[in-house]
DNA sequence: CTCGATTATTTGATAACTCAAATATATATC
DNA sequence: GATATATATTTGAGTTATCAAATAATCGAG
C-alpha cells in the first residue's frame, strides 16, 4: 500500500482548508451581494492606477482565465460596479474601471471581509500569522 | 480608502496559492486519467476500513456536497474504479468500495502525486513544511 | 506598405460543482 | 403498530469556471 509524503499531505490539507475558508468568506460577502471572486476583482481594481486595468491583467492577477473575467465582469458592469473604457492607443483592449458606487461597495465589503478573516484566523497569534504568510509567499 | 488587514491578505494569498497548486497537481494526475478530486476520493476510500465508505461520509470527508459525490462517483463506477455495495442493515445507504483496479490506479497515482507535491514544495525545508502544516491544522 | 505572427477579447461547448426538491427508508413516540 | 420526523441519496436547474475556436486589432520584417 502506497503512502503519502508529508508534501502530499500538506497539499491535501491546504486544499480542504481553502475550500472551508472561501466558503465562509463567501457566505459573509453575500450580505453585500457579491462573491469572493467579485471581491477579489474589486480589490485589484481598487489598488490599480486610476482604478483601471486591462481584462487580461485582471485575469492574471486574480488567477482566472480571460474568458472567466469576461463572464464575471459582465453582470458587474450591468449593475454599474465597474465601467468599460476603451484604450485609444490599442483598440483591442477593453479597460475595466472601478466606478464610484463600486468603490463604495468595495469599502463596505472590506469591513465585512476583514472581520470575517479575523474571526477565521483567530487561532493564530500575530507571529504565527506572519509565519504562515511568509511561508505561503515562498511557495509562489 | 479602506485597507486590508493581515488576515485578509493571508486569505487572498492562500486562495491564489491553492488555485495554483491544485491546477498543477491536476495536470500531472491527468496522466492517469483522474482529477485531484477523484484522487482525494480514492485516498479516503483507501484509508477506510474495508476500503468502503458511505457516500455522505465521503462527501463530508472531502468537502463536497452529497450530490457532488453522486455525480463524481458515477463515472468512476462505470470504469470500475469503485463498486457500489448495499448496506443490509440500512437500505438507504449506498456504500462505495475501492475496487482492485481502483487500488492499483491509486497506488500509481500516488507516486505521481508525491513527486509533484515534492517539486511544488521544494522551496520549503522539512522544518518549514512541518511548520506550515501545523499552522494549517490549527485553522481547522 | 502588406503579410504573417502575436495579442486581447468574446463566444460556444462542456465540466464540475451547488442548492432545493423529490424519493425512499429508518427511527422514535404516542 | 401508525405517524411524524430524520437521514441518505438522486435528480433538475442553475452557477461559475474552463478550453478551444472565432474575431479583431496591432506589430514587425521584408
Amino acid at each position: 500500500m502506497k503512502t503519502h509524503s508529508k508534501e502530499s499531505e500538506f497539499i491535501i490539507l491546504n486544499s480542504m482548508l481553502n475550500t472551508m475558508l472561501i466558503k465562509k468568506i463567501d457566505r459573509q460577502l453575500n450580505v453585500h451581494g457579491i462573491s469572493f471572486t467579485e471581491y477579489l476583482i474589486m480589490h485589484r481594481l481598487n489598488g490599480a492606477p486610476q482604478k483601471t486595468m486591462r481584462r487580461i491583467d485582471l485575469a492574471e492577477s486574480v488567477g482566472l482565465s480571460a474568458s472567466g473575467v469576461t463572464r464575471l465582469i459582465a453582470p458587474m458592469e450591468k449593475i454599474k460596479l465597474v465601467e468599460k473604457e476603451a484604450n485609444p492607443r490599442d483598440a483591442r483592449v477593453s479597460l475595466v474601471k472601478l466606478s464610484k458606487p463600486g468603490e463604495k461597495l468595495f469599502d463596505e465589503s472590506t469591513i465585512t471581509f476583514n472581520e470575517t478573516a479575523k474571526y477565521l484566523l483567530e487561532k493564530l497569534s500575530p507571529k504565527q500569522l506572519e509565519a504562515i504568510t511568509d511561508l505561503s509567499v515562498k511557495l509562489f
